[in-house]
DNA sequence: GTCTATATGTAGATAGAC
DNA sequence: GTCTATCTACATATAGAC
């Protein structure tokens, strides 16, 4: 039942080019509600006003809103797992890996969506972190995220010793913690003191934070 | 207006001993509730149900069901922040202060909490998660959170150049996201290759792996 | 595919008896 | 303080005309 919300009924004819641009619409207004208001707090009523269509479009295209959020998040999982194992398979051509090397193959393909200011792309980052830190979407972050992190998890284990395999996997939810804080939480470093304007330098920063604490967290299990 | 649901009516004279037990059985009940459903989800006669009380009688002792989220917040914030500022003043009063005695004054008073397996302050990890992932709650946490973490922050700084404050500021946010993670996410842990089961050592194994990436953080800043 | 109208459920909050 | 009963609002979802 893993995929159950993302499977489509069978069409009996290709759909026609408004019924594409109505269907984008609703998604792309589905994901700028939920990741303002959260899944339950968010209307069908809200999206449909969003996406200024009817409310009985945004079941007729989405489903159910259960179904509707999965297909939003999957829709876009998908673009960054693609990117993301392509810069790594990209950086392997050109030799041996480095730990700093697999970190920015994995943020650098969301940082840069999301911090060139895209709507969409910021928006989606809220959704991660909804996912991510709610466990009643275990399911949608298994099928959706965990095939990836895991393979970079593996690549980053292939590094040190296989006894270190735990502090890696540990490290590395914390490094991907990392990334989401500085995608949604940039409001409290602001209130702490943090105010540097330049955006540029931030995949460098947390590459550097996030790498220094992976060797640090190996060496302690080492 | 900035703590608008905290305050207390004034009262006629001193609540009996019943109306103070049925009062912490609510504030109980509603953090386990919200801490399971998130604050949308969870409702009013869930949370009822869970103390074992009628439902006016949450509206009763809590107000309205945003005021009983921000009450049920702020009651452990205060014994964290105590908790964890009376453990700064300790080791301060035991000489100079290093990066990861700081560090560990923050993260121990939170951990020891949670994992010695108390059922609400493990709620309470999850509503502080909550919390500090919605921008709406922004003000919740510029009340309980800030001004604990801004004086740990500014105690980091304290150890660096000036000019790498905004680096410290950044880091710390990264580290609690990291606490918050170790906390709310160890399914995914496991679900990476994490089959260490020895939870004693994840204190000192989060404070390497922060302490490690602040000092990168402001390496790379000076 | 798209729209109108509506069925059905459940939410938060309170009035008023005890 | 506590309980019963209820008000009002709005949610999701679908039936059926076009």
């Amino acid at each position: 039942m893993s995929r159950k919300f993302l499977e489509e009924k069978q069409r009996q004819r290709a759909p026609s080019q408004r019924a594409l641009e109505t269907r984008a619409r609703i998604f792309d207004a589905a994901e700028r509600v939920f990741s303002r208001a959260g899944f339950d707090a968010a209307s069908i009523r809200d999206i449909a006003e969003e996406a200024e269509v009817q409310g009985a479009l945004v079941n007729h295209h989405g489903g159910s809103k259960e179904a509707l959020f999965w297909r939003v998040v999957a829709r876009r999982a998908e673009i960054l797992s693609t990117a993301r194992l392509d810069a790594l398979a990209a950086r392997k051509a050109e030799g041996a890996l480095s730990l700093n090397a697999v970190l920015t193959c994995y943020f650098e393909p969301y940082l840069s969506r999301a911090e060139c200011g895209d709507v969409q792309w910021l928006a989606y980052a809220r959704l991660v972190a909804i996912v991510s830190s709610d466990t009643r979407w275990q399911e949608l972050a298994a099928t959706c995220f965990d095939p990836t992190a895991t393979r970079f998890v593996e690549e980053i284990a292939a590094l040190y010793p296989p006894k270190a395999q735990g502090a890696v996997a540990a490290a590395f939810i914390y490094s991907v913690a990392a990334l989401l804080a500085l995608l949604t939480a940039q409001w409290r470093m602001v209130a702490m003191g943090d105010g540097r304007t330049d955006a540029s330098s931030h995949l460098d920063e947390l590459v550097a934070f996030c790498a220094a604490g992976i060797e640090a967290s190996v060496a302690r299990a080492s």
